[in-house]
DNA sequence: GTCTATAATTTGATAGAC
DNA sequence: GTCTATCAAATTATAGAC
């Protein structure tokens, strides 16, 4: 899974396959079929598994002030680019919409209505809806354009909190 | 050329083949090959050409108060995914970034790069440049929630004026 | 859980006729 | 500019042995 995630994010849906996988293991691709009987499937579980660590990162401490929501999701962004670089997983998955099964889909979708719901109700007040929206745009674009320039300071520019605060 | 564009702004750069294109024009693949030798090549033509269209779109008007840029960039948006709800083209081979040809990755680090300087010398001012990487991380970023949710009404919230201006 | 083996399909690409 | 024909490789997936 890690490997599937790590491939999904780099190059999108089409961008993985089981083999591939199979062969960086070591194992063959039949081994990984016995785990994950559909490429849909696979991807599905790896969706719904980077939800539930992204929810657990930027879950509400008790000692956190209720303005410090939108620094903890530009945090948790921040460090995946830091540490691979790559695009967000369910970002990469929205963006194929056209290109990836039903099942898959489900589980981006309520990814991103858990975020903006999250993000809303934790900033609270007139707007929170449309800010939470806007938060999350700009952190999902930030990443894009972090890769395309290859360089983390696009989404530092993009992310800066006077546009997101 | 066209529905080239149309596969990969849907399914990414994995999600079209020659074989697919042929098919919906009624042709077989060898002639598609004789326009574009291969795959990469033709993606890096197809990148270019929407980037060329884009500019042309978005370049200056004498009427143009220099205030309007941000919103000039925003309708140029806003208009394509109320045509075919697809994702911006050169947004969506910068997400794949780790699995394009590089030959197509230049031409999506040119785009970026050309919208970023020239909203930037547009919107002028302090911060002209950071301002400029913000609106494009929402634009494209506002494109991906809008897919994931089917509902260009998240389009319309996450770059709401009060967020971009 | 992993393997061999294989089926059925799709892919990018080329050679050469018309 | 399009075609037929073909190649070599990769793909998702399954059956069945160990």
């Amino acid at each position: 899974m890690d490997l599937a995630e790590a491939r999904i994010s780099e190059a999108g849906y089409g961008g993985f396959s089981f083999r591939g996988l199979a062969a960086e293991i070591g194992i063959k691709s039949a081994s990984v079929h016995h785990h994950f009987p559909t490429k849909a499937g696979m991807a599905a579980a790896v969706a719904r598994r980077y939800g539930e660590r992204f929810f657990e990162i930027v879950a509400p401490r008790h000692d956190e002030s209720e303005d410090d929501v939108v620094a903890i999701y530009r945090s948790a962004f921040r460090s995946e680019i830091e540490r691979d670089g790559r695009m967000c997983l369910n970002g990469m998955l929205g963006a194929e919409a056209g290109g990836v099964p039903p099942e898959v889909m489900e589980e981006i979708e309520a990814f991103f209505r858990r975020c903006v719901d999250d993000l809303s109700s934790r900033i609270g007040g007139r707007d929170a809806m449309a800010r939470a929206f806007h938060v999350m745009a700009a952190l999902e674009g930030g990443r894009i354009l972090a890769r395309a320039y290859g360089d983390i300071t696009a989404f530092d520019q993009a992310t800066a909190s006077q546009f997101l605060g």
